[in-house]
DNA sequence: CCTACCGATCGGTAGG
DNA sequence: CCTACCGATCGGTAGG
């Protein structure tokens, strides 16, 4: 394990350091890149999210899909660069989840950008978006989103301002809906606050929320839904 | 810059190797104890807080106290104990401001060991809490406090459950009112959900609330106070 | 994607 | 608390 002192290879200023990462054509055994990347990201996901970003090496989350440290930057050009790409894969999952749900309210993927339809029940659909909300949360994506609510202070304000779009896309639909339902005289509060609100006692679900209790089933995550929606609403049932 | 090569002191071994950070009294200038930890506990806060604890090195907290790297180790025996110090801070210090509020409602120190007496109201009592806690975290504790909610991952288990027993003294008031409510069918679900989501629904606050635009005064506290309290309660005002 | 590295930094320590 | 360090690690890279 001694470090040899080594002829450095000289710097060939003939032709311009055309560096190997460059190229998607696989120069050795079994470079299948889509699965390699996602491999990738579930796993710094895991531990970004159980150990925090600055407690994770590169080697840790090289060595959990069984790569060589080095080669996590053939899919992935920093650490940085991984931290966003699980922020985003999380985002995205959940915006594609969310546009599934809508779909039984006969809503499309641009539900966010028009006032709700009238034939809609907005308390139904908020408590949709509720339960849907935790279930991405806690379950489906539970590796991937909540990296973005614990790293957040990782990202410098550029890269905040480009996840926050992601974040308006997938809180479109709410809004439309807190609002409807404010105009109905059916909040706690106004809009902004009851969104931050909400997103607030959801989100800290992450925290205290263990799957393995309720696991095959996530029963409990119904109870916490219900729970979520009375929190906001006036008239309880 | 260079590093030259030094005859290292021969260790002699006639005396144990005692170290001079064992002993209380001042070998040099001036080491103003109780003012030189503070000032290391409130940068160390302030910089865990921003920048997360992975992200900050020693030497930046050192810095911002005007010390060298190594002088910090007099104080604090690692960086580690630093974090804990900073939220065991920020805890003792939110109990302290809330036994002094629980004054004006004529409870002691011991208030949560015990159901709420007859004579105060829950629901001012509840109002009360939330309004000193946002107090606490967003404006006269917004160094320290964050930093735990937000550094929960760095800690070990074991660590995990020192601190949660300050949180639990903490919390004992809270889950008397929490229970005074419930008895008299006034929260919208269950004690221990209550709690958690109120918690949350405050805790987030430290994410989107800027001091900046409501300094001097904190005028919009009283707002999301009073949201925070509409929340939890069946019986909207 | 592996091999074989490197420069820089970082937490921490000895001794005064 | 400063000076003067050190060992280990870490993110990252060149070249194949």
């Amino acid at each position: 394990m001694t470090r040899t002192e080594k002829a450095k290879p000289a710097r060939q200023s003939a032709t311009p350091p055309k560096r190997g990462r460059g190229r998607p054509r696989k120069t050795h055994d079994e470079i299948n890149d889509g699965n390699r990347r996602l491999a990738l990201l579930k796993s710094a996901a895991k531990l970004f999210r159980r150990k925090s970003f600055g407690a994770t090496t590169t080697r840790d989350i090289a060595v959990e899909v069984g790569m060589h440290n080095g080669s996590s930057y053939y899919h992935f050009k920093s650490k940085k660069a991984l931290l966003l790409a699980v922020m985003e894969e999380g985002l995205t999952r959940g915006i594609r989840h969310q546009i599934e749900m809508l779909q039984s309210f006969g809503l499309g993927p641009e539900a966010g950008a028009a006032p709700l339809p009238k034939n809609v029940d907005p308390r139904r659909l908020l408590a949709a978006l509720i339960r849907n909300h935790l279930d991405i949360l806690l379950i489906k994506e539970r590796e991937f989103v909540p990296v973005m609510l614990f790293e957040w202070r990782s990202l410098t304000p550029h890269e905040r301002r480009g996840i926050g779009r992601l974040q308006d896309e997938y809180e479109a639909v709410w809004m439309r809906v807190l609002e409807s339902l404010h105009r109905a005289g059916q909040l706690v509060c106004e809009v902004k606050l009851a969104r931050l609100m909400l997103f607030g006692a959801l989100n800290w679900t992450s925290r205290w929320f263990e799957t393995s209790k309720t696991e095959q089933g996530g029963l409990d995550l119904d109870g916490v839904a219900s729970a979520a929606s009375r929190l906001i609403l006036i008239e309880k049932a």
